[in-house]
DNA sequence: AAGTGTGACAACCGCGATTGC
DNA sequence: CGCAATCGCGGTTGTCACACT
C-alpha cells in the first residue's frame, strides 16, 4: 500500500507533467503542410550538419517549425532513401505477416521494409490492408477468420524489446501470435518459425527476474527474434506473464 | 453543376521511454 | 536518485481529390 507522501509526490509529478508546454505551442510556429522552401532548408541543413538535436535544429536551419515536426518531415519524406509510391505485392504480404506477429508496432514492421517509414506503413494498413483482410473474411486485429469460435485474445500484452544497441520497451497490442501463446499457454510450439519471414521466435523462461523489478510485478518470458532479411540486430521480446 | 460521401495521406498530438545533469 | 529536457512511437485528425447521387 502506498504511503500518503508517496501518493502526494506522484500527484505533483502528474500535475507538473500536465503543465509542461507542448513543443509547438509557440505562436509564431508554422503548422500544416510544408512548403518547398522549408523542405529545401531542412535538406540543406541536414546535409551540412547531419541529423540529430531536433530541438535546436529549426532555429539553426532558419525554420519556423518545432523540432518534432522537422524530424517527422525528414524521416517520412525527405530522407534520401525513402521509397515512395505503391506497395508491391510482396511488401503487402510482409506487412500482413509482420502485423500478425507484432501487432501495431509500425516502426518494427517498417524496419523490415527497406525505404518504408512507420507512418507510411501505418497509413497503408489503415487505408488498404485492413479493408483487404476484412474483404477476405479475416479479422484485421487478430488475423483469424471473422467468425472463429476461438475466444478473442487479451487486449494487450506488455513486452520489452531490445534491439542490441538501443534497448527500449514497448507494449504489443493485438499481436495474435504472441497472444495465442498467452491465451493458450502452450510453450511447446517454441521455437517457432514464421514462414516466409526469415524470422524465428524463441520463447524461454528467465530463471532469475531482471534486477529492478519491483515486487509483485509480472515475470517475463524471453522471446528472441532472429534472422531478418536485412541483417539488422535481432530484437529480443520479453513477454510478461 | 452542386452537394455529399469516401479514401488516401500528410501532419499533429499526447504519452512513455530515455538521457543528461 | 530525482528531475527536466528530449526523443520516438502510435493514435488521431485535417485536408484534399475523386466518385457518386
Amino acid at each position: 500500500m502506498l504511503s500518503s507522501s508517496l501518493l502526494l509526490t506522484r500527484l505533483l509529478q502528474k500535475q507538473k507533467k500536465a503543465m509542461r508546454k507542448a513543443c509547438c505551442e509557440k505562436q509564431d510556429m508554422n503548422k500544416g503542410a510544408w512548403s518547398k522552401q522549408e523542405d529545401q532548408k531542412l535538406i540543406d541543413y541536414i546535409r551540412k550538419h547531419g541529423e540529430g538535436c531536433w530541438r535546436t535544429l529549426p532555429q539553426a536551419a532558419g525554420l519556423l517549425r518545432c523540432g518534432k515536426s522537422c524530424r517527422l518531415r525528414w524521416i517520412n519524406y525527405l530522407r534520401p532513401n525513402v521509397k515512395r509510391g505503391n506497395f508491391a505485392e510482396d511488401e503487402e504480404d510482409l506487412i500482413i505477416k509482420l502485423h500478425a506477429l507484432l501487432g501495431n508496432r509500425w516502426s518494427l514492421i517498417a524496419g523490415r521494409l527497406p525505404g518504408r517509414t512507420d507512418n507510411e506503413v501505418k497509413n497503408y494498413w489503415n487505408s488498404h490492408l485492413r479493408r483487404k483482410l476484412l474483404k477476405m473474411g479475416s479479422d484485421p486485429i487478430n488475423h483469424r477468420p471473422k467468425h472463429s469460435i476461438i475466444p478473442p485474445p487479451m487486449a494487450q500484452t506488455t513486452c520489452s524489446v531490445s534491439t542490441g544497441a538501443t534497448p527500449s520497451s514497448l507494449k504489443v497490442s493485438n499481436s495474435p501470435i504472441l497472444q495465442d501463446r498467452k491465451g493458450h499457454g502452450d510453450e511447446r510450439n517454441c521455437p517457432k518459425e514464421v514462414p516466409d519471414l526469415n524470422l524465428k521466435l524463441t520463447l524461454s523462461f528467465q530463471t532469475s527476474p531482471p534486477q529492478a523489478r519491483a515486487e509483485g510485478e509480472p515475470k517475463s518470458t524471453e522471446c528472441h527474434m532472429s534472422g531478418g532479411s536485412h541483417g539488422e540486430p535481432s530484437p529480443t521480446l520479453l513477454l510478461f506473464r
